[in-house]
RNA sequence: GGGCCGUUAGCUCAGCCGGUAGAGCAGUGGACUUUUAAUCCAUUGGUCGUUGGUUCGAAUCCAACACGGCCCA
């Protein structure tokens, strides 16, 4: 590793208990051996022992004895009872944590040796299964090492890590003390693994792809960019705000059942909603119309539930920050204007495409109208001012106008809007999706809108991407689309009201030395 | 960007009307061979976020700044 840390770093909150585990440190380096040995293979998973030897009348203390299971376990002591000349220790490990019974006349000097330990310490112990006075599955050790001496206390064993800040900056500490995070991310794994089994399977059939995520022309979203530059190449360049554009690349060029897991990157204010990089699903599936994409999102939605939550008596029924989220009741589809007529009986239906009416709506809804807002605009405007946040059980809103619309296509019946879908659960926005327009001279004309708009000044309207209208005029297969943010779904399915919760390391603010 | 709240020992927190810093856990020394936040005795540990101001005197009052949390745009 190169060295490029500040030379503040050196000073971190030294004091006076890194100072004594420093000497303790000191006298390993001096003792025999390495201090930091690397030959220790564990045989065995502290969560799968409790899992195998759950039952306590089966596997009662005589049983075990009877057993004569020989274990061997490594991973961070996390409790240190000493009682004389017999100890208890707690031992977590990827899987969960086991207790290790030792005592003096068993372990000699390595028993010593541990009284010296501390907690936080990585060890290592191989024993025979046994379970004490009080029932507790424990390992009696025959032997005992450490294998990694820890510098740092843990926080408080009790009340644990409840400092947001510290548990967000040093998540490695947070992941050790606080299991209900570990529990978060192991979910959060599960789900992403859910989504690839889900779209790879039989009969969908999805393919894995990778896409730029360096962009020479920002496109596929309405959002700014994050700007570097390539040095050698002289070349201004962007993070990615969406793969859209080079996913359906992938279906003119035939791979058209596809899909990508990753990060985007969008330059906006950080929130409890927003990280500036964030994880997204994107596929696109030919063949298929926006219809066929809300079927798939309903299903792939329900059925991960039901897979991921099969432990719970009622795995559709989700409670997010205290809200009742029901995905077992199909999810209703309304039409934007709807939704807008729902709740506002102010405005009425012949209003709906009137942009002067919508303009006066928006200003009594404190709304700020800009100049080059057509009525699309405002209608959407206000259903995210009056609607969005009261759609609770997951809701597919559809019909959007053309005009927020660039990438999707027309309705046949009504050009005017899109055949496209956007779904909130809790009252948030989760997926958004639809038939992809594949009329290269209708995008060619939305592409230039677009300009137009970035002309007067609207800084998050898209780009020209002549590449992209070019693979359309080779032709692309009728397509339908999905975007699903997955740090949201993770919120929604880990019950977690901020991001910063489901993302290992969020953004923050660089430290201050102080 | 705006409003409110927070920042005190490694961690979790007290500290009232301004009078010079406290507890529990962790640590250290001791006792203890089935504990479960083990227990008991003794004990170390502080630039009170930073910088200014008011004051005889500031953790405490005021201002600015930094970082974080919540709400709003």
């Amino acid at each position: 590793m190169s060295s490029n840390e500040q030379p503040a770093a050196q000073a971190v909150d030294e004091n006076y208990v890194i100072a004594e585990r420093r000497e303790k440190l000191r006298a390993l380096r001096d003792g025999d051996g390495p201090a930091f040995p690397n030959d220790f293979r564990p045989d065995a998973l502290a969560g799968e022992l409790q899992f195998e030897f759950a039952d306590g009348g089966r596997w009662d203390a005589a049983a075990l004895e009877a057993l004569g299971r020989r274990v061997r376990i490594a991973g961070r002591l996390l409790a240190k009872r000493v009682m004389g000349k017999a100890s208890f220790a707690k031992v977590l490990d990827r899987s969960g944590d086991i207790q290790v019974f030792l005592q003096a006349t068993a372990l000699g000097d390595a028993y010593d040796a541990f009284k010296g330990w501390d907690v936080g310490d990585i060890v290592a112990a191989e024993g025979v299964l046994m379970r004490t006075r009080t029932g507790e599955l424990s390992v009696r050790a025959e032997s005992l090492r450490l294998l990694t001496k820890s510098l740092r206390p843990l926080p408080d064993k009790w009340h644990g890590l409840t400092d947001t800040e510290t548990r967000y900056r040093q998540r490695y500490v947070d992941l050790i003390v606080t299991p209900e995070s570990r529990a978060v991310f192991q979910l959060r794994s599960r789900i992403i693994r859910y989504i690839r089994d889900y779209l790879e399977a039989a009969p969908r059939g999805f393919m894995e792809v990778e896409t730029p995520m360096m962009h020479p022309i920002p496109g596929g979203a309405t959002a700014r960019p994050f700007v570097t530059h390539h040095n050698a190449l002289d070349l201004q360049m962007y993070l990615r705000i969406a793969p859209e554009l080079y996913l359906k690349r992938l279906v003119v060029g035939g791979f058209d059942r596809v899909y990508e897991i990753n990060r985007s990157f969008r330059n906006e204010g950080v929130s409890t909603r927003h990280n500036p990089e964030f994880t997204m699903l994107e596929l696109y599936q030919a063949y298929a119309d926006c219809n066929d994409i809300m079927d798939l999102t309903e299903d792939m939605l329900r059925s991960m539930a039901a897979t991921l939550f099969a432990d719970r008596d009622q795995p559709l029924q989700l409670s997010w920050e205290g809200v009742a989220v029901d995905l077992d009741t199909p999810f209703r589809r309304l039409p934007l204007a709807q939704a807008v007529l729902e709740r506002n009986p102010e405005i009425g239906e012949h209003e709906l495409r009137d942009r002067e009416a919508l303009a006066r709506h928006c200003e009594r809804l404190g709304i700020h109208v800009k100049p080059g807002y057509g009525w699309g605009k405002l209608l959407l405007e206000i259903f995210e001012k009056t609607a969005e946040h009261l759609l609770v059980d997951p809701t597919f809103i559809t019909a959007y106008p053309a005009e927020v619309s660039p990438l999707a296509r027309r309705n046949d019946a009504d050009p005017e809007i899109t055949d496209r879908f956007e779904l909130f659960v809790a009252g948030r926005e989760l997926a958004n999706g639809f038939s992809e327009l594949n009329d290269a001279e209708d995008q060619a004309e939305r592409f230039r809108a677009q300009v137009s708009a970035k002309d007067e000044g609207d800084d998050e309207a898209m780009h020209f991407d002549a590449d992209y209208i070019r693979a359309l005029e080779y032709g692309m297969p009728p397509t339908g689309g999905l975007g699903v943010g997955i740090d949201r779904l993770v919120m929604l399915f880990a019950d977690r009201g901020s991001i910063r919760d489901v993302l290992l390391f969020p953004y923050l603010r660089p430290e201050t030395p102080n």
